[in-house]
DNA sequence: TTGTGTGCAAAAGCTTTGCATGTTG
DNA sequence: CAACATGCAAAGCTTTTGCACACAA
């Protein structure tokens, strides 16, 4: 079920896509509003890839090609965001409506959690200065082993301990 | 021709490879002495199939799996660093006896240039406490526009404007 | 001597491209 | 109806893997 709030804020993000459209005379076909609403109707991170299958699996008739062509788009108009978190395969997320936050990343179990820090706009602004670049956006990603893989490691950290006794 | 101070340093960064290799009881071969080398040879930001062909060029007989295999090596002691610059393709810098800096990258021209801040560590440590992660690393990259590709973009806009008016 | 590391080539995985067809403006 | 966008499949690029051989321990 899909609530009302949802929807009003799908529409929304479409207005301002088609918006986008027509400034830079591009077509508003049916592909780029489906994969539009269907971002939209995630919450995580995705992959390209996962979001083709998807769409496949509600029976859309889109190709890979029109998804990575529609990302592009979608980037380029400020709606969604693109991740490298390391692995070869990119990561994005939904961005409109969102407040811009940053990421930690767990090492062993690839959970992603989302943090703000007001320091980072200031580091951004000073550095830009400093360094006299027009500064577009950033990404900040931290790596490390959430509270659940830590108590997962100590865990196998005593196993092994025990087995190495017994030898 | 290359400097003393340059061969002390390689020949240090060797020895602590050495004993990580013994440590982890990984066998000493030539390839690995040569791919440390050659990076800690080179200065800048550099990809995986830049280096296989300079090894190439130098007549050594190393193959690509066994750069990529070094290479991961080198980065889980340490010696080097791999980062994601948003392209596919990772990039790699030695990091031995170099201060933990961040990345700023001009989105015209590519250009790489280096910052540091120390508010990255003050905020690292406050999210570990706060969501519960054991931190070991990070990675933040500004991307923005450079003075040198500003003022060329200026002056392709009042190209442009000249040309409208003409029509 | 023994088993790990290597070279080589082929495979795998993500993304892009070319071409014929379909659809928007 | 003329471009432009799409679907499909194939190609492109980076990275990984499998296998036989070489060589460090």
């Amino acid at each position: 079920m899909i609530s009302n709030q949802r929807k009003e804020h799908i529409a929304e993000v479409k207005n301002i896509f088609s918006a986008y459209l027509e400034q830079k005379s591009l077509r508003k076909t049916s592909e780029r509003y489906i994969i539009l609403e269907e971002i939209y109707l995630r919450d995580d991170h995705f992959e390209a890839e996962m979001l083709y299958e998807e769409l496949l699996r509600k029976k859309y008739r889109v190709s890979r090609a029109t998804v990575y062509n529609t990302l592009e788009l979608l980037i380029s108009c400020d709606l969604i965001k693109k991740h490298q978190f390391g692995k070869n395969q990119a990561q994005y997320e939904k961005s409109y409506g969102y407040k811009q936050h940053d990421h930690i990343i767990c090492v062993d179990c690839k959970k992603v959690v989302e943090f703000c820090d007001p320091r980072i706009q200031q580091i951004k602004t000073m550095m830009g200065d400093l360094l006299n670049f027009k500064i577009t956006h950033h990404s900040l990603n931290m790596y490390g082993i959430c509270g659940t893989c830590q108590k997962k490691r100590e865990a196998e950290a005593v196993k092994n301990a025990t087995t190495n006794q017994t030898k």
